[in-house]
DNA sequence: CTGAAAGCGCTTACAG
DNA sequence: CTGAAAGCGCTTACAG
């Protein structure tokens, strides 16, 4: 039996190899200038005559010359990397937003720096640390735990880009998803379908989206002219099993109800098999709706109904957003406004 | 209005602030001796009398020093950082991994640097550049789709640990799961519920992992006295939609089955959509077994029975392994067997 | 428009 | 055991 991962030959090429090897001086040297002008052409810093700029392109491609980032940043200038503080490297929400900065950055020569701050201040105040100390141009963060005022102060020293905030100051873009309206949508859907004792399972009281979900859940019921009734309202923290929890204590109580509305679709998973555990099938008996979308949701059994959260957008205009705030423009990104994804979770109260 | 990029006012405080203004020459001033002694304490690299010592430590801690990785990457030492290729930095089974990497690295200092290589050969070679230009002090390769000889080229300039082959080189390590023994387990304990006419979805064939699963597969049935029907063997690629197609294929082909182990988790979830569908309930009608054990398995409806594929403790053992790389000892990282988890997916024949 | 020179903050031979 | 000095590969005022 062969090995497939053997038979590879190792091509030799003409071009030099080593690519970490060619400097800036060598490019200098090969056409005929100063190293200051190959900065400068490679960094558009200033304007060049024609023939020097062609001599030193030529000179970049011979010898397959790559800038050294380090360098670059210990002189001063760009590093071409932007820090990207997440929460946990492995969440399946902000997962797409990763991929989405990651995507967006690629194009443009910029690489990401993820780390994780564990939805902890103290942690996410070292996130900084080590992400000024290696010279990123730019810091995304996704939501946090941080104070708006300490967001500001570091857009002092370089562009910051927050998402899950409404916040405007200098050098600082804030991206924020509809949480409200996307709530309102769900509860309206729920209500469309002719259901009156909806449940909603609220997230981490201390995530800023949290409010604007059960506030949208509020407007909706109160639109209907729905009483809230507070047994209804159950607090879970955006984990499967804090949605699990949350429909067993909901079960367990004396309220009735006949749909659920999970302020995440993690919590609408955990709610899903809490349900399932005690014989009440989605939808004939329950009605129930998450929020998010994130990529399994459509796999779920049943197919989850959902509002959709664009987090591979909201990660593309994060990236964009920076790249702008960069180039000295103002940032011009939007995000889409929510959408209520209809699968088969819910279904009309007979 | 002003300009923001100019306003940059340098505030000035009683602690000494801005982390990353202090350098190596001030706590060299501080401590009354000279940069390359502090150097020298920083790393460890020559023995230092007591007295000297312990002066730099308090500068250090008084000045609230943090070096500069960039700069410590220029002058040839370590960056401190390890690049990590992945192939989707938001894959909800490696999302494991690169979660227990980051905390294994974190514990001594270490930052990992993430790059996707997206299962592509040429994006992955860029990925190694990539990282290679920011003097990364070592390579985690998460499989990929690289020749194992150009894996050991790279050894030959840096640490490299890679997961998933078993490949032997000097200052390399490769760390594997028993794959086979794994897929051997599934499906002996498919045989084990007296389960004879079993399915078996697998992945994607240039996927190292595919042919041992699909061998263990083999040898358990073998072991029973069970011929392999082909048209058993259905070929998905390790997305939950190759996985519905599969099933879908083998509904509508005239082969019958009792169970189907499907090569990786999002394979059977997609199975287990397709069945949904087709009014097929698990386990009532089929017994569905996968492979890894994602996060989400124990909250799929009904909580999914699989091998528990430990990718916490493979990204936190290619950790441990580059680290004793890096300090010139020889690897000893082991990973745990394959264990099966029993859940509610499977049920013996009647 | 374009050089020469200094400097970014460290590490590491080289000499004591 | 410990300095002084050079150098890592760039960028950026400073002078033409």
């Amino acid at each position: 039996m062969t090995t497939k991962t053997e038979g590879r030959t190792r091509r030799r090429s003409a071009v030099p190899q080593g690519e970490g090897k060619v400097t800036l001086e060598m490019v200098a040297a090969h056409a005929g200038v100063s190293p200051s002008t190959v900065s400068r052409i490679l960094n558009g810093t200033a304007v060049v005559s024609e023939d020097k700029r062609s001599a030193v392109d030529e000179a970049v491609a011979r010898l397959g010359f790559v800038p050294n980032p380090m360098a670059r940043g210990l002189a001063g200038g760009r590093t071409m990397s932007i820090g990207v503080v997440t929460q946990a490297i492995d969440s399946p929400f902000y997962g797409g937003a990763l991929r989405g900065i990651e995507d967006e950055l690629a194009r443009v020569g910029y690489s990401p720096l993820f780390v994780s701050g564990h939805w902890n201040a103290a942690q996410e105040s070292r996130c900084f640390e080590t992400l000024r100390a290696r010279r990123v141009d730019g810091i995304i963060v996704l939501t946090g735990r941080l104070s708006d005022a300490a967001l500001v102060r570091h857009a002092q020293d370089l562009p910051v880009v927050v998402t899950g905030r409404n916040l405007v100051a200098p050098n600082l873009c804030a991206l924020n998803f509809d949480n409200f309206e996307g709530a309102r949508l769900a509860t309206q859907h729920l209500l469309d379908l002719g259901h009156r004792d909806i449940a909603h399972i609220t997230g981490d009281a201390r995530h800023p989206d949290t409010q604007e979900r059960l506030r949208g859940y509020r407007a909706a019921m109160a639109a209907a002219g729905l009483p809230i009734r507070p047994g209804l309202v159950v607090a879970g923290h955006y984990t499967e099993d804090s949605g699990r929890l949350a429909v067993e204590r909901l079960i367990d109580g004396r309220e009735t109800f006949t749909a659920i509305f999970a302020a995440n679709d993690q919590m609408a998973f955990g709610a899903r098999l809490a349900l399932h555990r005690r014989q009440m099938r989605v939808p004939d008996d329950v009605s129930l709706v998450g929020f998010d979308d994130v990529a399994s949701a459509v796999y779920s059994i049943p197919p989850l109904s959902t509002v959709h959260h664009p987090v591979n957008e909201l990660g593309q205009s994060a990236a964009i957003a920076m790249l702008q705030l960069l180039a000295g423009e103002v940032p011009t990104a939007a995000l889409p406004a929510p959408r209520f994804i209809v699968r088969e979770s819910s279904r009309a109260l007979r």
